[in-house]
DNA sequence: TTTATAATTGTCATTTTAACACTTATCTTT
DNA sequence: AAAGATAAGTGTTAAAATGACAATTATAAA
């Protein structure tokens, strides 16, 4: 059979950046390498793609071998292609990152899995170019952030208007106002109103909401700019 | 030394998608493929990844040979690695689309090289999944221009209004009022007025503009909402 | 009953948007 | 030289969206 002569063949690997949000603050999921070289040490979950498998089905299996967890969001983010980012063979690495509930997940990782929830804001290094690739991660998330009702995927089920409203502010660093932020999130109509109410941080409770899928579906275009002076946002 | 055993190697190719303005339409640039099998027939410019090169960098060495054009804009699109995606062998491809002016590779890629410019709305067949990556990268070029004045990526170092409205008019298959589109274009304050005019398409002719580059890059994450109702956005 | 805490809600002035049609410059034709 | 044809350029107004701003409400704890 016909054969592309000469070539370079190369391994390729998948890295998922899962940020999860608890309700107030904005985390990643990172495990303990495995593999020599740098094994013990913390990492994205990782591994290399299966001859019949697409890189995204490799992510999806890798993430559920190692945290359990299945069905999720997950988009693509980039290519990582330094010849020398894994100093062991030249590999290249398909970098997927998703947003999940951790409020659904918590327990179930830490204790069945050795994976662990760190603050975006501070986590311990981690091996070969993966810092890029979550710094890469956070633009992106940013930038999808501004434009797209996208966060959603990120939330509970059900979740409350200071959770969505503490989201933003953590994704952005920014401070908003209580009254045009929920005027803004409550216009595009995606949000339908439960009856019951979220009393864990508060004493007058704070009532849920769900998303309303079809509306999401159909009107999801709609531009949010929830944001006021979009910076910073990866291109 | 250490190597990871048991993993499948495999072949890593990239495939450009380039989109080019006329003035009046867009297009894309095609090549007859040189390799077997399929030899002959429309394709996307590709080729492989060599040992020492990122992927980024193979693409521009891949456009430079089979166009000669060089320094312009790319931007990374998508993996495609579909196991059965080219018949071969197993090949995955990162695609990357760009955006340049017409007028000035038109020539030199027609005569010195064997690439042609079709209209993006009928163009031959394109063998393996090149299809699929052209309609994503249409995608994600109204999507990009639906928020972003990156579209001045693919247009002349001197243009009209009338041009960049044909632009956004192709891209998104709209029809826009001058009024309401000049009026916004100019009020992000990122275009200089040229005293020369363009009198090809009209009597009475079109003063040239050019780009603010310090502007541009100063306040380049404006959020335009060129388009009133974004339909259809890649997500 | 009081107090503390966080959720909820409304107004107004300003800016932005979309819808809409006539005038202008210039070349071509008569 | 005048008239006609073509596409460029420009302004108004009513409606909607935005941002700045603070008082009230529900509830648990003291």
């Amino acid at each position: 059979m016909t054969r592309y002569q000469h070539q370079t063949k190369m391994l390729v690997a998948v890295d998922c950046i899962i940020f999860g949000f608890d309700g107030k603050h904005l985390k990643i999921l990172l495990v303990q390498r495995a593999l020599h070289p740098e094994s013990g040490k913390w990492s994205l979950m990782g591994g290399f793609v299966q001859p019949a498998e697409t890189t995204k089905q490799a992510a999806i299996r890798v993430l559920q071998k190692l945290t359990g967890i299945t069905n999720i969001y997950l988009e693509e983010l980039a290519v990582f292609s330094n010849p020398y980012r894994d100093p062991v063979e030249r590999t290249i690495s398909i970098a997927y990152f998703s947003l999940v509930d951790i409020n659904q997940y918590e327990k179930q990782i830490t204790n069945e899995y050795h994976a662990e929830w760190f603050p975006v804001t501070k986590f311990p290094k981690l091996i070969f170019d993966h810092q890029d690739m979550v710094k890469k991660a956070k633009e992106k998330l940013r930038y999808k952030a501004a434009f797209h009702p996208l966060l959603f995927e990120l939330l509970p089920e059900k979740f409350t208007l200071p959770q969505l409203q503490s989201l933003y502010e953590e994704i952005f660093d920014v401070e908003m106002d209580k009254r045009n932020f929920s005027r803004k999130i409550l216009s595009m109509d995606f949000l339908i109103k439960l009856k019951e109410k979220e009393k864990e941080h508060s004493k007058k409770g704070a009532y849920y909401y769900k998303l309303d899928k079809k509306k999401y579906k159909a009107n999801f275009h709609t531009v949010l700019k929830i944001i006021p002076n979009p910076d910073t946002l990866y291109v």
